[in-house]
RNA sequence: GCCCGGGUGGUGGAAUUGGUAGACACGCAGGACUUAAAAUCCUGUGGCUAGUAAUAGUCGUGCGGGUUCAAUUCCCGCCCCGGGUACCA
């Protein structure tokens, strides 16, 4: 009866598994004076193909540190819950009509069913979902505190909008510039920020909101019809499904994590994660130290002539017919007289608008192009023209100029000189009401505006700064905005074709073909700022508008692609490395001396760095500054099951909901389809959509990402309904101490979860700023597939080493099968088609350690009836491949056939006993049994024969030798992640006590608690048999004496030339000397020295003894 | 290509402030028990050479060098495997 029995470890698993939840053992409380321990899983995605073995590796090895930290007398929070919103679930839906509340429901319930029979001790009351109203209401309250912050980049740190506000109003925007450089937004002042409308003042807070939405570059994929995340996009295909995916500008939701790139860097060097982890995030993060620096561009530059716009007669005495810069002057000058000579009614308006007086910089007869406005406010682009009778008799002029202006991006407005003449005041309201209403622009280049070309200027990033004699060429980007610019009329040509060509080419297309060189040459020519040497500008691919500048400056001596670009178009190379350079390829050192560099000649590189960017800041023409190769995170996705963004738009300008009324509820539905034109399936739903006529909300949803960003945080205080946790909860539990799951989640999940604990830190929220104190990947585990072998053409499977072998085939076949048989089938193949085999993959559960069971293939192949297996010594050995577990491979283990088969307790140690934790290893259950037969030694020991047998007798100090050795060890290796080899250590201490053939209660009591953690059910069982009431984990971690590990004595390895020939026992507490005086004189000793003196003699005391001859 | 991690018996793996390489387990072989099988228990088990044997010798932690009384561990060069990343200037 009380044998550990297959009957018997259900018994007992399925008994304390209810009496655990009937007690409520693993209930948490955060009220306690013990001190506390934060276990955190990753928690799952609850797929529909339910658990392998490879999912709780990482859960058993949390549930082994939760249980040790409880008996070690921490208060220990170790829950669970359900990522629950997400893609599969949808796509589901979209293939099956089951509504994704309903599978997903189904789907976690058979998680929970599972991870049940394993026996982790989870507080269930705390578990969240995020798909859950209750939970994403905190999601999207969360959001909208980032959405109410804004970087500053002084305090470095996430500030709220309502002080951004106060900033501007006080002092303009001068000392916090909008942080992304690609703006057209300009500095503005106190007062011009005080007159902008609602919609601009909102346009500029969005410009700096740590979530915000704009027109941005998304990886559109058409075949899921929605957008997705940099890391969810794999060379140029969806992660999921491998769909092509291209670049599309969509209005979307992003996070501005690149404000938070140094920090998230910094992060990393308090955490403990792994190196390979964190250098993955950095890598992510990509920062890298340069300069940035203008090069300006040589001579002339023709922008569209006016010529080309409209008609123009050279009766016009304003119009000049050309931009060319050397007319520029001429212009000038024209306004300049222009200005002596105003018109009554424009002086009149001049005198309100002059000085800033409505609050805005406005010019009075300013040369634009290449005509005059009467007006102009440059900030925002508005033209204010006055028309008088000469305006009338030139239409034609004055049409030409419009159309060009508004190519320009200019509005223009007229008044006659009856208007203002007679209604100054209206003429100035309207003026100002216009102004209000446009957005501030940064002009996207000054030149053919206000100075005409020769201005232009290239701005590129370099981590180079100091080979800048060694620049040969640039090359920008085919995106890049001046290269419609600069192009000479002779290129356009070529610059035509070659955009053309680029743009024909699909993301998979570019990422097939990565190291291809193309390009085409602008005409245009930009000059070294130190040399004045003029260097031709090129476009290609291999610049990416995305990084950087979009624009570099190409050192073919020292940078691999510059040099096989300049071999390609046979551009000249300069050497400034001299002999380091070898004319063939690039050499990318960073130690060699200058030459050919002027004021650089004879620096070493790195030193030369500094030297070249201070000339730069001297010359005003670039800085030091810091890249990124980290993008703003995405954070809009056009799919149904995800939480919904709690914004309102008015006027196309989105507002933050109130508290009270979140959760902005998904709205019930049964259409998961895309809308395909950008917009989420929530835009089928218009009533939903278009709440009021005022009033519309966002079709989009949040990623996945956005619940598993704090989940951590809810399990702190899950029920909480004002709050997303409690403020005292969140002060005690704080970091999570050891956070375990896989290494796939190392940019995306992780990044966001460190960005959101970040902002909340900053806004007050919590008093830690990283979430995860210790991070742990457990490993993967991969599958093993089973292989069989069958000969082509032939009904007959041969054993693995048959297929190894093929000769040994024929003889075999006849001993096997009779000459008759092989004369009959194979034979004929053999002489025409010679052996050759199909290798097909077979149901792992029907075969073990690699033994075939033959009479279950028949069953479950029926077509395999008539086959004949050669067998080898009378077994069909499987071949094998280590693969991913999945279904279609027939390799998946399921944790219940495992269960079922030795008892959960045992799938716990083997999965330990596996390898260490963090490695990746293939399945197999070979093994297995020696962890059972250990479980079952184990229990033996508390038992007689059927009866449960302990005696009171008082130890020896052998068994209590072996009982603080396995209390140390274990313990030592809990705190060091090494489960595999404690695992070791209770077999090696269950053999000794077997063989000392110990059954005291001072011993086996507290071993049982020592093993609890591991196998929590048997020690369970075996704690109550021997008296107690209360559950082993109440009790207290056994305390280790070092007394019983001290020994009197060593058994020495006495090594001569490094080779250990003796052993000798010597008292650990000898002096060195008798020690060395003792070994010499030791017979066995002397057998090897030969009575020769040694020449030297070694001795670490109780470690070695070496003796040099 | 670059970055990170790793390479130890037939297998999973153990041992690193440099100090007996191969713990523990699987597998395999032999034995005990049994009518038999399963289960259980005991013994052996890195390779090679010699020996009936006990045993002795010798090689051995991816490869080649080096430092050291002593190297799986430290240093230099190379090979292979796994992961990350990919025209990031």
């Amino acid at each position: 009866m009380a044998e550990y029995s297959k009957e018997e470890i259900k018994k007992i698993e399925d008994k304390w598994r209810t009496e655990w939840q009937k007690r409520g053992i693993y209930k948490v409380s955060n009220d306690s004076p013990k001190p506390k321990y934060y276990v955190l899983d990753m928690f799952p995605y609850p797929s529909g193909a339910g658990l392998h073995v490879g999912h709780p590796l990482g859960y058993i090895a949390s549930d082994i540190v939760a249980r040790f930290k409880r008996i070690k007398g921490f208060n220990v929070l170790h829950p669970m819950g359900f990522d629950a919103f997400g893609l599969p679930a949808e796509q589901y839906a979209l293939e099956h009509g089951i509504h994704p509340a309903v599978s997903t429901a189904d789907n976690i319930n058979n998680f929970k069913r599972q991870l049940g029979k394993i026996g982790f001790g989870y507080d269930w009351s705390r578990e969240v979902q995020t798909c859950d109203p209750e939970y994403y209401k905190w999601t999207q309250w969360i959001f909208l505190q980032i959405f109410d912050s804004w970087f500053n980049r002084k305090t470095e740190k996430a500030e709220r909008i309502a002080d951004l506000i106060k900033i501007f109003e006080k002092e303009g925007n001068a000392s916090h510039p909008i942080p992304n450089s690609k703006s057209n937004i300009k500095n503005f002042a106190a007062a011009e920020w005080k007159a902008f409308n609602e919609k601009t003042q909102q346009e500029i807070l969005m410009q700096y909101r740590l979530a915000y939405l704009a027109n941005t570059d998304v990886n559109w994929c058409e075949a899921l019809g929605t957008v997705l995340a940099n890391d969810e996009v794999i060379n140029g295909v969806s992660y999921r499904g491998g769909f092509p995916v291209i670049k599309k500008q969509m209005r979307q939701w992003s996070l501005r994590i690149t404000e938070y790139a140094d920090r998230l860097l910094s992060g990393l060097d308090v955490i403990d994660f792994s190196e390979s982890m964190k250098e993955i995030q950095r890598n992510w993060i990509g920062k890298s130290i340069g300069a940035e620096l203008e090069f300006r561009l040589a001579g002339l530059t023709p922008s569209p002539s006016p010529g080309e716009r409209g008609t123009s007669s050279e009766s016009n005495p304003k119009g000049f017919q050309t931009s060319e810069k050397k007319y520029w002057h001429i212009l000038k000058k024209f306004s300049k007289d222009n200005r002596k000579n105003q018109t009554e009614e424009e002086d009149i308006l001049w005198q309100d608008l002059r000085n800033n007086k409505l609050g805005f910089k406005i010019r009075r007869q300013h040369a634009l192009g290449t005509f005059i406005a009467d007006f102009v406010c440059l900030d925002k682009r508005l033209v204010i023209e006055v028309d008088g009778e000469y305006h009338l008799n030139n239409k034609e002029y004055d049409d030409a100029r419009t159309e060009f202006l508004n190519d320009e991006g200019f509005e223009v407005i007229r008044f006659t000189n009856e208007e203002v003449k007679s209604n100054l005041q209206e003429v100035l309201n309207k003026i100002k009401s216009t102004l209000e209403a446009r957005p501030s622009l940064q002009r996207p280049s000054p030149s053919p505006l206000e100075g005409g070309a020769g201005d232009e200027a290239i701005k590129v990033f370099t981590t180079r700064p100091d080979t800048i004699f060694g620049i040969d060429f640039m090359v920008l980007a085919p995106e890049h905005d001046l290269v419609k610019k600069i192009t000479t009329p002779a290129q356009q040509e070529d610059v035509a074709n070659y955009l053309k060509y680029v743009e024909s080419r699909s993301e998979v297309d570019r990422m097939a073909e990565v190291k291809k060189i193309t390009g085409a040459f602008t005409g245009a020519y930009a000059i070294n700022p130190f040399s004045g040497r003029q260097i031709p500008v090129w476009i290609s691919e291999y610049v990416l508008a995305g990084y950087g500048t979009g624009a570099i400056m190409a050192v073919p001596c020292g940078d691999e692609r510059d040099h096989k670009f300049a071999k390609h178009f046979n551009l000249p190379i300069t050497n400034i490395i001299g002999t380091l350079y070898n004319g063939e390829e690039a050499n990318s050192t960073k130690e060699a001396t200058l030459e050919n560099s002027d004021f650089l000649n004879g620096l070493v590189m790195t030193a030369a760095m500094d030297v070249a960017i201070n000339k730069l800041e001297e010359m005003g023409i670039g800085k030091k500054h810091v890249n990124f190769k980290m993008r703003d995170a995405g954070w809009s996705r056009q799919r149904y099951w995800g939480e919904p963004f709690p914004v309102v738009f008015k006027d196309d300008v989105p507002y933050a909901m109130n508290e009270s009324e979140l959760p902005l509820e998904l709205p019930p539905s049964n259409n998961f389809k895309p809308s395909g034109n950008g917009e989420g399936p929530l835009a089928n739903l218009t009533d939903w959509i278009n709440f009021t006529p005022e009033q519309k909300r966002d079709s989009n949803t949040m990623p996945t990402h956005a619940g598993a960003a704090w989940y951590f945080l809810r399990y702190m205080d899950p029920h909480n309904k004002t709050a997303f946790a409690d403020k005292k909860a969140l002060e005690y539990w704080n970091q999570v101490d050891v956070y375990i799951g896989g290494s796939e989640h190392a940019v995306a999940h992780l990044l966001y979860a460190r960005l959101w604990t970040k902002i909340l830190h900053d806004l007050g929220y919590i008093n830690f700023d990283e979430p995860f104190k210790k991070l742990i990947n457990q490993g993967k585990i991969t599958g093993v597939t089973s292989i069989f072998y069958t000969v082509k053409g032939v009904d007959l499977i041969v054993s693995k080493k048959f297929y190894d072998n093929p000769e040994l085939i024929i003889e075999e076949c006849k001993k096997q099968f009779g000459p008759e048989y092989f004369n009959s089938n194979l034979k004929p193949i053999i002489e025409t088609e010679g052996i050759d085999f199909y290798e097909r993959r077979i149901d792992i559960s029907i075969v073990e350690n690699d033994i075939l069971k033959i009479d279950k293939i028949k069953e479950k192949r029926p077509a395999l009836i008539n086959f004949k297996f050669l067998l080898e010594d009378g077994k069909y050995i499987c071949g094998s491949a280590v693969e991913k577990m999945s279904k279609s491979y027939f390799n998946v283990v399921n944790p219940d056939e495992i269960i079922d088969k030795y008892g959960a307790d045992t799938l716990r140690l083997y999965e330990m006993f596996l390898g260490p934790l963090e490695q990746s290893k293939p399945w197999s259950t070979q093994g297995i049994d020696g962890v059972f037969k250990f479980l079952r030694r184990f229990w033996n020991l508390f038992h007689s024969g059927e009866n449960f047998r302990v005696s009171d007798e008082a130890p020896t100090r052998e068994e209590l030798k072996v009982l603080h050795k396995t209390i140390k060890k274990v313990e030592q290796d809990i705190e060091n992640f090494s489960f595999n080899t404690s695992v070791s250590e209770f077999m090696i201490c269950c053999n000794e006590l077997s063989s000392l053939k110990c059954n005291k209660r001072a011993i086996l009591e507290p071993l049982a608690i020592v093993l609890s953690p591991f196998a929590p059910h048997i020690a369970e069982e075996l704690w109550e048999k021997l008296g107690h009431t209360d559950s082993i984990f109440n009790a207290g971690y056994p305390a280790f004496d070092e007394q019983y590990l001290k020994e009197n004595s060593f058994e020495y390895p006495i090594s001569i030339n490094g080779k250990v020939r003796v052993m000798m026992n010597i008292a650990l507490d000898m002096p060195k000397e008798d020690i060395e005086k003792l070994v010499l004189e030791s017979e066995s000793v002397t057998k090897w020295t030969e009575g020769k003196a040694p020449k030297k003699v070694i001795i670490v005391p109780g470690k070695i003894v070496n003796l040099v001859m």
